[in-house]
DNA sequence: TGCCAGGCCCTCTTTAGGGCCTT
């Protein structure tokens, strides 16, 4: 149910989310709208954020999921797990000071609703711009919505593509040192737990293995997203580091990676990892 | 003044160092 009670207050200021690539700014005031506008992900949204720490306390409840009970237990995993392909951009690469400014999300099983895409206003200016092409102007606006607007948004869309009972594996291109644990500072900043049932797949081991399969000596080919795209013959379609392009890019090599070394769907949960296996930041060694 | 990201993997290796990967 994604509607989640009818008492809370709506009484956030305006933002604007994007679901598919494009940012339109507008604002909309009727919370009805706004639900079926966030759900509407094949068409740009503009949002009024109404929802308060008392609704997002709500997937903060979610029980304990454990995935390798189900796997034990010989359940059909298709009917039980979502996959959704992701990916970030940020100010830089330190997730202690640097921010999210545009996440993008698809559903690998596809149909309605199934790619959800926004910038995100990280509060501070935007230094590698010549990086991702996102500046300052573009998110320090009234209408890009923080990461805190955006968390009870993003729990709502996931919700709404997981399966009853089922988890969420998240797939992401060095998802263990970048993209997860960006993602649990920003919850943790904003004083929201990962969902227990949220499952997180890197790629970058499974490019390494993919190529050492193939023969590859492990350091004489790069592993990167896009490198990994010229090998696979994947087409680029937009800009390389914009969080929907990666996406779109990272499914394809993902789907790609999963047949080249014949990993069903559970070895892919299996190996898993949870959002409470990134630890806190080690101190710099001395090396 | 010193720091400025962090974890994984490879090798000229494991009591270490350096490159890769993400923005």
């Amino acid at each position: 149910m994604l509607d989640g009670g009818n008492s809370r207050k709506w009484t956030r200021r305006s933002v604007t989310t994007n679901t598919q690539g494009r940012n339109k700014s507008g604002q909309c005031s009727d919370p009805r709208k706004l639900r079926q506008e966030i759900l509407d992900v094949t068409v740009s949204t503009s949002a009024t954020l109404n929802l308060n720490k008392i609704e997002t306390s709500q997937y903060q409840q979610i029980q304990h999921f454990d995935i390798r009970q189900l796997i034990a237990q010989n359940k059909d995993l298709a009917s039980l797990v979502t996959v959704i392909v992701f990916d970030t951009e940020t100010t830089g690469f330190s997730r202690e000071r640097d921010h999210i400014v545009e996440i993008a999300l698809q559903d690998l099983q596809g149909g309605e609703n199934s790619t959800f895409q926004t910038l995100v206003n990280p509060e501070c200016r935007v230094l590698n711009s010549h990086i991702h092409g996102i500046t300052t102007n573009m998110v320090n606006r009234p209408d890009v919505p923080r990461m805190e607007d955006l968390i009870p948004i993003l729990l709502k869309y996931v919700k709404s593509r997981q399966k009853p009972g089922g988890c969420v594996l998240f797939v992401a291109h060095n998802a263990r040192t970048f993209d997860v644990p960006f993602l649990c500072n920003a919850f943790r900043r904003c004083g929201v737990d990962i969902p227990s049932d949220w499952l997180f797949k890197d790629t970058l081991p499974m490019g390494r293995e993919a190529m050492k399969s193939e023969g590859s000596k492990p350091s004489s080919r790069s592993i990167s997203l896009q490198a990994l795209r010229e090998h696979l013959g994947i087409p680029l379609d937009g800009s390389a580091h914009r969080a929907m392009s990666d996406v779109k890019v990272l499914a394809a090599v993902f789907q790609r990676l999963t047949f080249m070394l014949k990993l069903p769907l559970a070895s892919l949960v299996e190996d898993a990892f949870t959002a409470s296996e990134i630890g806190t930041p080690k101190k710099k060694s001395s090396r």
